[in-house]
RNA sequence: GUGGCCGUAGCUCAGCUGGCAGAGCGCCGCGUUGUGGUCGCGGAUGUCGCGGGUUCAAAUCCCGUCGGUCACCCCA
């Protein structure tokens, strides 16, 4: 094969029609649920000033290694966003919404890491954030929200894990109680989780190494480290997800990856996914952050959904299928293309989506054509119409045959076939 | 950054104990000098990723390199 001189850098690939449409029809669907709970779009910059991300903590992967950083002429130090939720709530500081703000955002991010099935450079995710909002409850809608969407796509394989860090405070005693335990039997564990302790205690209970599964087993749980509101607030999350019948079991080890978490955290992962990233979703409260940013102190809780693992996990659950895509009407005319041409315009000036060939090939040519396409009907023009000024309509997807119709008639009798 | 696997037609891949570059699908044409989707017949398309080496001879063996993919870390 003739190598391709240029290709898509590493991480990032073409989506060419159909799965283009796919994409984009999951978008959709994603626009309709909430915008139908109540939330309003917000469209962000695809770049920050650094700072805005340093807010997700010093110490996280996504900040230290993952950013594509650059300079503008300015000398302003930039980034690609490696997601949105510091950028929304940048936005929320920087525009001082009406509470509670209810958003919801689609659109790529970037990160510098090595890709691997379900993990790319640049990804998209779908998301919301609700800023002002300390009810349990509408953590319990969010989670909801999630998990309904999906639900919508067609996905079933699905497990919904939830997890309280506490607040500020517990969190703190919590990661405290962690380091101490985990150097206490750090000789048992592995280099690598010797390492994250060090910068990050939380994280080593996400190691997945099997030298390290005994002593991450008998690590503290977060659960005896809640303060009594923490506790309070984490069941009243739990009764709600019950009373909207949405399944999922608590997960005393979920911490994730961002620093700004406290409280409820969530993630949706797929069990039809046949890769080490089966998480499609994940969220929760980020309480401190609005403050961070420089504004008033502000509760929040979002989520953000991968849509390329979605996807990946629509294709393991035979789910989220696209019909067809083709035009209304597919103009065949062997008599030279003039006919062909006028009649697609006006056909598209009166709202009916048409296609045809070119070139002037054989009318068995135009008719694979017209068949490819998609099209339910196909419109011949050969020198028998024309010379009596008319033309054929041919239904393609059933065998009810073909009709003359004049040609000053040809807009009503397609209208009619396709009404 | 590290490791495993893989680079052959537009796509999916076979060929790999060295000996004429193949199949299926797709594409184009014909059967039907005015009719697609089924069927039959025919046809076009290759820097075998790239560079070097071994050999009478390399897609095949060796070295290097680039790319892809999966995994670790971490995340959507």
């Amino acid at each position: 094969m003739a190598e391709p001189l240029l290709r898509a850098p590493k991480g990032t690939r073409d989506l060419l029609h159909p799965a283009s449409a796919r994409f984009r029809a999951l978008g959709d669907v994603f626009a309709r649920v909430a915008n139908g709970a109540g939330y309003g779009q917000v469209i962000l910059p695809m770049f920050e000033h650094v700072e805005v991300f340093h807010r997700l903590g010093e110490a996280t992967d996504v900040v230290t290694k993952e950013m594509f950083e650059f300079d503008d002429r300015g000398g302003r130090r930039l980034a690609l966003r490696p997601e949105q939720t510091a950028s929304a709530v940048r936005a929320f500081v920087e525009n001082r919404p009406m509470l509670p703000w209810k958003a919801w955002y689609a659109g790529p991010n970037f990160r510098a890491e090595n890709v691997q099935k379900g993990r790319y450079r640049q990804f998209d995710q779908v998301g919301v954030e609700v800023l002002g909002l300390d009810d349990a409850l509408i953590d319990t809608e969010v989670i909801a929200l999630a998990w309904d969407f999906f639900r919508t796509l067609g996905l079933r394989d699905m497990t919904l894990l939830v997890n309280s860090l506490g607040d500020a405070g517990d969190r703190a005693r919590y990661v405290d109680a962690l380091r101490e335990y985990f150097n206490s039997r750090a000789a048992e564990l592995s280099e690598q989780s010797r390492e994250t302790l060090a910068r990050n205690p939380l994280r080593v209970l996400d190691s997945k190494r099997r030298e390290d599964a005994s002593v991450v087993a008998e690590a503290p749980l977060l659960a005896d480290h809640l303060s009594e509101a923490a506790a309070e607030h984490f069941a009243r999350v739990q009764d709600g997800l019950r009373a909207v019948g949405v399944p999922f079991t608590v997960s005393p080890r979920l911490v994730r990856g961002l620093d700004y978490y406290v409280r409820t955290t969530f993630e949706i992962q797929s069990s039809a996914l046949d890769a080490a990233q089966s998480a499609i979703g994940g969220g929760g409260r980020y309480d401190g952050l609005v403050e961070q940013l420089g504004g008033d102190p502000t509760p929040g809780i979002g989520f953000a959904l991968g849509v390329e693992r979605t996807l990946l996990a629509c294709d393991a659950e035979g789910a989220f299928t696209l019909g067809e895509t083709g035009v209304d009407v597919f103009v065949v005319d062997t008599t030279g293309g003039l006919e062909a041409l006028t009649l697609t315009h006006e056909l598209r000036r009166a709202g009916v989506a048409a296609d045809r060939a070119f070139e002037n090939r054989s009318m068995k040519s135009q008719m694979k054509a017209a068949d490819r396409s998609g099209a339910r009907f196909a419109l011949l023009v050969g020198t028998d119409e024309r010379d009596a000024g008319e033309v054929t309509l041919r239904d393609l997807r059933s065998d009810t045959g073909q009709l003359r119709v004049a040609r000053t008639d040809v807009l009503d009798a397609v209208k009619k076939a396709l009404a």
